[in-house]
DNA sequence: ATATCCCAGCGT
DNA sequence: CGCTGGGATATT
């Protein structure tokens, strides 16, 4: 007989992949109960690992001799908060991650911090009068300060409203670069400060790029003590230390990028998602693969705080919620900074094609180039906006410009790097010998300008001036970053190139031109004319830095008539929504759907495909009886083989995204073991 | 993470 | 029949 009634049982989720079709909890002997989020050090199979306390009960006579093991040690209790637990739970359910592995981003490293952390802001404490817009916008956001209790939100993100209105707690701050988007958002937490002075308020912004000038903005108006600054590049020690400093209430303002949504909030009112169209939330390449601005409004709703996004040009799944009054929508005036009004900077779409009737091979413009020229006599600025998605190839067809597309999906045909031309959507290979479906012809060009081209012509074409090529490789290190920022500044670099989100670093430019837009324009993806419209409008805030200057913007382009891009131009956000919305709702993409990807990983060709074979067959019987999920035959994804493994992909399109996942394809999916990588709403299908 | 079990393949 | 290696498995 074992089991012994004045002891306790345990429940402890073990910091480590259990497979999700099992009991994410063991169960251990102690002499007490423990309280649900204790750190603790228990023994599972010949190896002691941390594990999170999550259930404690009275011990009983157990049959059989089912012998359980103590815990072994107890690390510290009530490490996590309760709030941090239903996150937990929340990711792990939504994202098909082990809670283990989910609870581990929400334990820091324990260690000492060995400096202490030495912040200096620039302490540019401006007063701004706001504007009667900017005023209105503060205080519908500050309005509901007290707490109330929320009617349930839906369980999951991207899944619609209730029937019911739910109290506006959730906010869509829309307004153009300039626009003044921070200072309504400073102006609110300073409002929410003076009612309370123990509120917390978390900035959640996308890349480490942006998070310095946030410092400055957000933090210049607290106590330095009062600061955390949350992100992957923190020494552990520091942020150990600011992990503690934010569970005891010290710190009142958190700043950081996806991963603060894991830290121990206390008393949390308000969450301001920046740049809230910004697809760097997600989490795409590890588990838990999880969307930040998912998690957060999460968060919010644990917490019953405020959610504020804002954004210059909302993603398309926002504004469409915030149409449903999901969200409220915050609209601020365009055109409008609070002591100057600014002209509106002058925008010309190039026609490329032209450039080659000139014999012009280059691919910078001769009116970009002018510009260029222009910029560097007056000694201004330039910013090239180079995607990096330029690593990946499209085709043209060299006669007439259209681009290869895949006769089942229409997505565009990418050249693989076995030799053949593959539609990486839906796995159909085309012929071997292609022919233009418009013109017959068979010469085609493999598209794609990287940035390291750019910056060799650049140094071909002004060999005097100072130009700075700022990739992945560059923002490695924080240090590196402020000093092309300074050197920016003081105009020692006069050139740079870069993506999306160096614009927006950047102190601003005089010239800001997207050198080939078309690369994302044609990119395989439901969402990429939303891309070029987010990267449009990142040149706009980046002209507009520059205050009451006069900016210049150019887009290259071989599509000068595309909608999207003109719309860009124009700044015209709603007619491109309409735009957009439209056909996602006829071609029955998000908001209209929710996608699933599945990637299977293997070692043998023979292997990859059985199994992935295998789980579409079970997906097809599981999905395809009431038409309401659309499953993707296995295909190949953009580089079919990684880290030396072969791999597959299946995409599973559910047709009513507000209703709950299946319950017979979530088994599937759970089922599924440690080779294959669970995706939900993931941001690139290829 | 890793001991253990199971099975295929092989040699005697 | 016994030995070996590889792969899957379970873990309180």
């Amino acid at each position: 007989m074992s089991g012994n009634p004045k002891n306790f049982i345990i429940d402890a989720i073990p910091l480590t992949r259990i497979p999700l079709s099992r009991q994410q909890y063991f169960s251990y002997e102690f002499e007490r109960r423990l309280p649900a989020g204790t750190l603790v050090n228990i023994s599972l199979f010949r190896r002691f690992l941390n594990g999170i306390v999550v259930n404690s009960r009275d011990d009983f006579h157990r049959l059989g001799n089912i012998k359980l093991k103590k815990i072994a040690s107890i690390i510290e209790e009530n490490f996590l908060t309760a709030e941090q637990l239903k996150l937990a739970r929340f990711i792990s359910d939504y994202y098909f991650c082990p809670l283990g592995v989910a609870l581990k981003f929400f334990v820091p490293r324990r260690v000492k911090a060995r400096t202490t952390p030495l912040t200096t802001y620039h302490l540019t404490q401006r007063k701004i009068k706001l504007t009667s817009e900017q005023q209105t916008a503060v205080n519908k956001i500050t309005k509901n300060y007290l707490p109330r209790r929320l009617a349930s939100l839906p369980a999951s993100p991207g899944q619609g409203g209730q029937a019911g209105k739910p109290e506006a707690r959730s906010y869509l701050l829309f307004g153009p670069a300039s626009s003044g988007k921070t200072e309504v958002c400073v102006n609110a937490i300073l409002k929410l400060k003076i009612q309370n002075s123990k509120f917390q308020f978390l900035i959640l912004l996308p890349e480490l790029t942006l998070i310095q000038q946030a410092i400055e903005r957000y933090g210049a108006r607290f106590a330095p003590e009062e600061v955390a600054v949350i992100h992957s590049k923190i020494p552990k020690g520091q942020l150990y230390a600011y992990w503690q400093k934010i569970k005891s209430g010290k710190v009142k303002i958190i700043i950081g990028t996806r991963m603060a949504v894991f830290a121990p909030f206390k008393n949390l009112k308000l969450i301001i998602i920046d740049e809230e169209q910004d697809a760097s939330f997600k989490q795409w390449d590890m588990n838990p693969r999880y969307d930040a601005r998912a998690a957060a409004e999460k968060l919010a709703e644990i917490h019953e705080a405020e959610l504020v996004r804002g954004s210059a040009a909302p993603s398309i799944e926002a504004y469409y919620r915030s149409l449903r009054n999901e969200y409220k929508l915050i609209k601020l005036p365009k055109l409008r900074i609070t002591n100057c009004e600014l002209r509106k900077p002058q925008v010309e779409i190039v026609d490329i094609r032209k450039e080659r009737w000139i014999k012009n091979y280059s691919p910078v413009s001769q009116k970009l180039r002018s510009e260029i020229s222009r910029a560097l006599e007056d000694k201004s600025r330039a910013f090239l906006l180079v995607n990096r998605r330029g690593m990946n190839t499209l085709t043209t067809c060299s006669s007439c410009g259209k681009v290869l597309r895949c006769g089942r999906c229409g997505r565009a045909l990418i050249y693989d790097t076995s030799g053949y031309y593959r539609c990486l959507y839906c796995g159909k290979n085309p012929d071997l010998f292609l022919k233009c479906s418009h013109c017959k012809s068979t010469v085609f060009k493999n598209v794609g300008i990287g940035t390291q081209k750019i910056e060799k012509e650049m140094e071909k074409m002004f060999p005097g001036a100072k130009i700075k090529r700022v990739d992945a490789d560059t923002i490695k290190n924080l240090k590196g970053l402020g000093k092309i920022y300074q050197d920016f500044s003081r105009k020692k670099i006069d050139i740079v190139i870069g993506g999306q989100t160096i614009a927006k670093f950047l102190p601003g430019a005089r010239l800001a031109a997207a050198i080939d837009p078309d690369v994302l324009l044609i990119f395989p993806e439901y969402h990429s004319r939303e891309k070029v419209f987010q990267q449009i409008s990142a040149l706009f805030s980046c002209v507009r830095k520059l205050g009451g200057e006069n900016g210049k913007i150019i887009i290259q382009t071989s599509y000068p008539e595309n909608a999207a891009l003109r719309l860009a131009a124009k700044e015209d956000y709603e007619n491109f929504y309409r735009l957009e919305i439209n056909e996602r709702q006829n071609l029955s993409y998000p908001p209209f759907a929710k996608f699933i990807k599945l990637i299977f990983r293997g070692k043998g060709a023979a292997e990859v495909e059985k199994t992935a074979q295998k789980v579409y067959n079970e997906l097809l019987k599981a999905g395809g009886k009431n038409g309401r999920s659309k499953i993707f035959f296995p295909a190949n994804l953009a580089s079919p083989r990684l880290k030396g493994r072969l791999r597959k992909i299946i995409i599973i399109k559910l047709l009513d995204p507000r209703k709950n996942l299946p319950a017979d394809i979530a088994e599937i999916i759970r089922r599924l073991d440690a080779n294959w990588a669970i995706d939900i709403d993931p941001i690139s299908m290829v």
